[in-house]
DNA sequence: TGAACATATGAACAAATGCTCATATATAAA
DNA sequence: TTTATATATGAGCATTTGTTCATATGTTCA
């Protein structure tokens, strides 16, 4: 009925703010360099260099993209040696990506 | 170790098509008008009209996102008499969404 | 049939995006 | 200190994206 659906549109402008916060999670995810990175890091940290090597594209593309995926804390880094070592900063993300993963491969 | 490392870079090499398709997924929930139609449907299916009440947009710019959505297989649509009438295609959908929105509201 | 309403479509455009190139910064080794 | 290696940063650019406007298509009702 008419009274439900105006109850969701409320609800949904009044959270407004967090579907944007949430479609610009998803954004992040929603570049093939970006995703294939955090998969990585899924399976193990990787410094900048390890990371461009499978990647098509230039280490500076690679070094833009981690400062992406860092500034949305879904990466954070350290310094070992001359390496600039990356890993996830949480489990969510994996499961952030097997959830997409479940729908592709149905 | 980096043999270790090697067969990550290998496995996502070998599947580069699947993460492009996982990135193309994930683009697609990573527009603020988008996420909320598909948080809209996962309350109750929707006509145009309701939809462009709420959201901010033209009657143009949704029917445009709607075609985006229904390409993608995540949103299916019937007419019924002036209107149509669009839902979700399925169930994992609202599991995806629900998904992000653990990691933003933590 | 014609008017009114609902939705879809195409063109145009401003803004955002992801990349490369050149170069700067940081560390290590000679 | 110089040189080599690893990473970061800024400018510039081509491409993509999301929107609006104008208009076409489809449906209902008088």
């Amino acid at each position: 009925m008419n009274t439900n659906i105006a109850r969701i549109q409320d609800a949904i402008n009044r959270n407004s703010e967090l579907f944007e916060e949430l479609a610009n999670l998803y954004k992040i995810f929603g570049d093939s360099s970006r995703v294939k990175i955090l998969v990585a890091l899924t399976q193990s940290e990787m410094c900048v260099g390890e990371i461009s090597e499978f990647l098509s594209i230039t280490q500076s593309a690679v070094s833009h993209q981690l400062r992406i995926l860092k500034t949305s804390n879904l990466v954070k880094s350290r310094r070992d040696g001359k390496n600039v070592i990356y890993s996830l900063t949480d489990e969510h993300i994996k499961h952030i990506i097997d959830c997409g993963m479940e729908h592709i491969t149905e």
